[in-house]
DNA sequence: AACAGTGTTGCATTATTTGCAACATACACA
DNA sequence: TGTGTATGTTGCAAATAATGCAACACTGTT
């Protein structure tokens, strides 16, 4: 969710959120002046915030470099949020059969806003893999959860989204939105979406719907890997089982064809 | 982490805190009121506190009832966490082979502060079940992740939470810090923990350690079940699976006996 | 129809947050 | 060892953002 036009009720709330969602982006630990520069707080400012967030378990601090990173208290919060999701549970247990067939990643994603956030993953064994990661937001148009979302979505909502500039992560993103719901055409007849690179160069993966009790499409679980594991052949291979795998969790959560 | 006498840096922070983690107590949805008279907050500061969270997308909106709950900015937060802890990736085969033997749920749980928290899960696919959470927290004494990471602290902290009153969460709880030591040298002994109710009627969990390269205990891997199936000769049978996944874990963290 | 409960918003007041400046530390480099 | 640069924390007065009030808009109930 989030954007609109902020009327903001809240500068500290605004702030704090901003922290919090730098460290996201950041590799490392932080410390109070590269937060303040990149945030464009006062330091005397950022360091309070901090030290708040800190009490708080928003943010723990190194003991050894006294820089900050993210908290367990997060952890804690989210955990309810994944709680409310019937679908996560419903799904385990299908979604370990298809990494197992696979040995490649395993992602359910729903739809949070403009956007697909990944509510479950399960990452392929193998060292060079796709690195889902929970709760990582990706946008729609360039990958297949997006793509399967965009499809089933409300044609309003998709409007409102296709009429927007389609940013071009790669050279094979679909960045003409004509050709792009050609191509949400097909992946409604064929029940199925791929995406070969469009959003990271070297990444393949494909992706079906779950539909739930009101034959809504709630939610999208997909495969990816490697471009050079994911070729042809091996996507013909995956698409029964992924298709069989989120037909079954859509049948669990209620859903009669 | 957090507790600390509170010098406090930020009221706004403190209030969000309070409002957020009201939250993961509640079942359902809250409204302005519920939360503002829960609080001791004013129903408009709450309305617009809720309101500039809303907009960050830390909590979400009930279009049909107006009502709030926590939203999946917290998972997109606590996504950065959770990937930061190698260990859930390293765990993640050899939990689940332990699901599979014991069809009970699963559960790797670090400290924080006087706390366990749940970094990773698996839920039994029965229908009686312990309904372990990711980011649930939960107190040391009662627990038998909570007695295994008390046994191997260093004395000095695991003293610190043992002058306090322990409190009994069951009529099986050990309250008494003489014998909680000697339970605890036991583990030692033993190498895994049992809580026999001690922290909910009904529920019975082993656990053991899982070291990292330097030695340190850094989490407890638990099998979680109802009382009944969690008997005596069942326990007896799934210690040494329990164990040797704690052990190889740990061998993958780089641990060497 | 009147009422009780909820949620939002404009406005003046208040109290919290802010930025400054000074200080304390840490670290690199000569 | 000393000097210089960068970081992080804190007291204080100033300023701004958050507050509580009161009025209003809604909703559902009796």
């Amino acid at each position: 969710m989030s954007a609109e036009k902020s009327p903001s009720t809240s500068q500290t709330v605004q702030r704090i959120a901003q922290i919090l969602r730098f460290f996201t982006e950041a590799e490392d630990d932080l410390g109070v002046m590269q937060i303040s520069r990149e945030t464009g707080l006062h330091k005397s400012t950022t360091s309070r915030l901090l030290s708040a967030l800190h009490q708080e378990g928003f943010v723990e601090k190194s003991t050894e470099t006294g820089k900050y990173r993210l908290g367990l208290g997060l952890v804690n919060l989210a955990g309810a949020v994944l709680e409310r999701q019937d679908l996560r549970q419903i799904a385990q247990e299908h979604i370990r059969v298809l990494a197992e067939i696979t040995q490649e990643t395993i992602n359910i994603s729903i739809l949070d806003g403009e956007e697909c956030i990944n509510i479950e993953t399960i990452r392929s064994p193998k060292s060079i893999r796709y690195a889902g990661q929970l709760g990582r937001r990706t946008p729609l148009h360039p990958t297949s959860t997006g793509k399967v979302m965009l499809t089933y979505m409300s044609p309003g909502q998709r409007q409102e989204i296709l009429i927007q500039s389609l940013t071009a992560y790669t050279q094979h993103t679909i960045t003409d939105p004509v050709e792009l719901r050609k191509v949400l055409a097909e992946i409604c007849d064929q029940g199925y979406a791929i995406s070969r690179e469009e959003f990271e160069e070297g990444l393949v993966a494909i992706a079906a719907p779950i539909w739930d009790r009101s034959g809504e499409a709630i939610a999208a679980l997909s495969i990816s890997g490697p471009t050079y594991r994911m070729c042809d052949s091996t996507i013909r291979e995956y698409v029964e089982p992924l298709k069989e795998a989120a037909s079954n969790i859509s049948s669990n959560l209620g859903h009669f064809e």
